[in-house]
DNA sequence: ATTGACTGTAGTAATCATTATCATTCAATT
DNA sequence: AATTGAATGATAATGATTACTACAGTCAAT
């Protein structure tokens, strides 16, 4: 039992770009960003192809979606699950370089009867950088 | 150093409506279903005050804001952090009753340098009840 | 009680991300 | 090369959320 919910795919021009973009990235850019990428190489694409692959690309495992907010989705080139840090002051999302725990979900799966498949673990706070920059400064609202 | 960001908060019914809502309900409901329930006790509530008094209640630490995906939010009156796990097949949102880990969230903090004061667990998969329904049925598409 | 400054509200318009529609194009299969 | 159905580009539509505005309620100091 795949990730797979489509019958066949055809392999075009704009998903491989789309996925070349996300690939080389560690930013987790969301669609708009993507889209302009894309138009480097395929101007005439347009921005609903760029939705209408991430979502496959997500359906199938080759990309992750993050969800902040009522922000714009950001997306991952990197499928494998990992673990994030966001800042709340510049809001980038760090990858964070630490071993995904599978243990607390098999566990969670006994202990509740659901069958659990995946986990998303997030961070939050203030970044390195954001801090420096905090700690100089004397303000105190923004 | 607390989570305010606001200058004085005055007490209406509205927004005292709308919490107790939110606290009378485990279901993690989104703003429009908080906005037909207010409606119940103040009719002529608008759906402009539920939004904004659900951003402050967040952004003061008296409730949980949830994303997934493209979705309305969903709200959770528990402010205290706890973990959920979310169906994918009928999309309820479960609370899971295991402690919550700040450790990780601590050591991390050491290890990348940022400073990491919250952190979100989201489990997913098929929930009990609709694995059963799964295991009856013979269907491979939806 | 009367000001005045200010916060919150209802109602509505505007914004923004995302999805749907549809005629056309194109990749894959024969 | 012809066929076929998935993918595309262009654009419209949707849906969640936010912004705007005129008005009402609250508070504190006169």
């Amino acid at each position: 039992m795949t990730k797979e919910g489509r019958g066949f795919l055809r392999k075009t021009k704009q998903r491989e770009v789309i996925l070349s973009v996300l690939r080389s990235t560690d930013t987790h850019p969301n669609a708009d960003w993507i889209y302009e990428e894309v138009k480097q190489v395929l101007p005439n694409v347009s921005l609903g192809t760029i939705y209408r692959n991430l979502r496959i690309l997500v359906e199938s495992g080759e990309a992750l979606e993050l969800c902040y907010g009522s922000a714009a989705s950001r997306f991952d080139g990197n499928p494998q699950n990992h673990y994030h840090f966001v800042c709340e002051k510049c809001e980038n999302v760090y990858d964070l370089k630490v071993p995904v725990n599978d243990e607390v979900a098999r566990r969670l799966s006994d202990v509740t009867g659901h069958l659990i498949t995946d986990h998303r673990l997030e961070f939050y706070g203030i970044c390195k950088d954001c801090k420096v920059y905090n700690d100089a400064s004397t303000r105190h609202e923004d």
